[in-house]
DNA sequence: CGCGCAAAAGGTAGCGCTACCATTTTTTGC
DNA sequence: GCAAAAAATGGTAGCGCTACCTTTTGCGCG
């Protein structure tokens, strides 16, 4: 009795062609170019493939063509809302098209991002979208390596492994604590959780506007590197207060700080921004409707995803933006929690 | 000239057998049982892969072993905190295997479900997670059809697919609201949105809780089939006001909602619970944080999302776990915002 | 009515890997 | 010290699909 390797049972192409009265290339190209078919036999590729409930193999596919249709993505969190705007604008941009998207989490570590890399590649996606710019020297040279088009999200920088859409924390840390120096507050502390890169560019924002105005001064400082959380903001408060207690405004590394820094105020009695001004990062949703309403640096983060997608996607077919690096800017969104000091 | 088809270019295993002096098939064996070669060869297959830079083709794994190592998981949002969870749970459960997460959004919808499904159908995943258990016919038959093990998650019901980790969100609900009525509330009010499967069967638990002590009054609700915010929970509180004046506390669909509804008190300078009590569900880390910490119904996401994988792997393996269905219960976390009332 | 050309369809030969045996080498038991 | 069992290794033949090329068909036109 002769035992050859077990088939996977699964209907194939073959069957279908077989059944639709046409080659199996016929029946391929069905699937692919669905209009270099005659209409008669496309017709009946269809209805074949109906009746049998094909599925074709993906394995297969990829195996023959050396092609996929996945778009890698390297995000640092799940948990950040930050990231999850991102994802959206992600898979908004990405229906449609014939990609999907395999999402893997770096959890903020390098090394951790170095490794999803290598399993990309064996993967050989079609694209790839990684966040941030400060990837190992070894995961650069993984992406240098995949030959396909990358887009690095979330900053921008010098030196592009190949597209870039972002904007410059930088600049826009920058810009909120220069927005409330005129507001009449000195004593303007920093409360950063994290410290990943992006939040580590926030704080040198903070720190040179307040060198600008002669204003630094270390003891407003307070950071961890812990992940980030709401709780989290109203213990960093409550060291900075103690380390500060002349603080009169904090800028937060992010909204969830932000609103963590809230409610330690209103648990103190401390009005808002009468005796604390408070300004986050990033806009996120819940800012708006706060009592008061926070002040935050908004940021396009589902944009941030959409263009990715959409450059990535225009460069699988081969055609490249003019322009490799897309700075998407920020906006900052003063609200009452940051209005001019009466005293 | 002959014209071959063109070989991807990229090192393949027989370089790295060739190299390293041995048969393509011994090298293969030293990427899936390392531990079946006689140590020098498996040092000399290693070498040799490093030197080459070789990396495996999983496509080719694929179609040859017709087995892949992915688990496919499908969560109806990716902006909602309360997967964020669920997944740090997947992903730290399926970390150390050697099985990597498909990640796919069907944003509610029970027919891009579907579709997913298909899709993932073609890419024969080892496992499957999948939310909820309200799938249509057409993606129970084609999960049926799958032949892998299929995890649903969040709730627990009848007839499982294969496996279940869950709660019972009508009972959660029905506890949490059981739980105002002896503090001395009677005009309790439900927000609700977004109105997914699940939150019904929370409106299930408040209606029938609030039957049983003869409280229940259709003006008491309010619903929207939009997706939730915390901006919502404001507008939606606003409505219930203006339906029902004399609300005394506010039964929230979830915990962004209830944040809303306390941003709305503070603004209608409404005190909490003294003139209106709150209870959200999920427990999301800022409730307990807020002024006053809000009630919640705490829920187990992250076990949740770790027991599903944890479960799909051992039955990948064989080792099916004796029950199959698996409730993981709920907390009700009473907090100042559902104080008795002094009234 | 045959010619030329484009469109449609088909044949062949892999893509890179592993299952399934068969074979060789090493270990073990007595 | 030798046979039997176990461990290590190798040869062969695909997995299901598509790239590449060739052949057939359809059709307008002189």
């Amino acid at each position: 009795m002769e035992r050859k390797r077990a088939k996977s049972g699964e209907i194939r192409l073959t069957e279908v062609a077989k059944l639709a009265g046409v080659s199996p290339i016929t029946a391929s190209r069905f699937f692919r170019k669905p209009e270099a078919l005659s209409p008669s036999k496309r017709e009946r590729v269809a209805s074949a493939a109906k009746e049998l409930g094909y599925v074709p193999n993906l394995a297969a596919r990829a195996l023959a063509s050396q092609r996929t249709e996945v778009i890698g993505v390297l995000i640092p969190s799940l948990t950040n809302n930050v990231f999850s705007d991102v994802l959206r604008g992600i898979y908004d941009a990405s229906e449609g098209s014939r990609y999907s998207i395999q999402l893997a989490n770096t959890r903020y570590s390098i090394l951790q991002e170095e490794q999803l890399l290598r399993l990309f590649q064996a993967q050989k996606p079609a694209g790839l979208i990684v966040t941030g710019i400060d990837q190992t020297a070894e995961s650069r040279a993984v992406m240098e390596a995949m030959n396909c088009p990358i887009a690095q999200i979330m900053e921008v920088g010098p030196d592009p492994v190949d597209m870039m859409v972002g904007f410059s924390h930088y600049d826009a840390a920058f810009a909120a604590v220069s927005h409330l120096i005129p507001q009449g507050y000195q004593r303007i502390g920093f409360v950063g959780a994290q410290m990943d890169p992006r939040v580590q560019r926030r704080f040198g924002g903070y720190r040179d506007a307040m060198k600008a105005a002669s204003l630094f001064d270390p003891r407003l400082i307070v950071t961890t590197p812990v992940p980030t959380s709401i709780t989290l903001g109203g213990s960093l408060l409550a060291d900075l207060l103690s380390k500060a207690p002349d603080t009169d405004a904090v800028f937060c590394g992010n909204d969830d700080l932000a609103l963590g820094v809230l409610f330690e105020c209103q648990r103190r009695h401390l009005s808002v921004p009468e005796d604390m001004a408070i300004v986050g990062f990033n806009d996120l949703e819940f800012m708006a409707s706060a009592v008061p309403p926070l002040t935050s640096v908004r940021t396009n983060r589902y944009e941030m995803g959409r263009s990715a997608v959409t450059m990535v996607l225009a460069a699988i077919d081969g055609n490249r933006p003019p322009e490799p690096v897309v700075d998407l800017g920020f906006q900052l969104m003063v609200r009452e929690s940051s209005s001019p000091r009466r005293a």
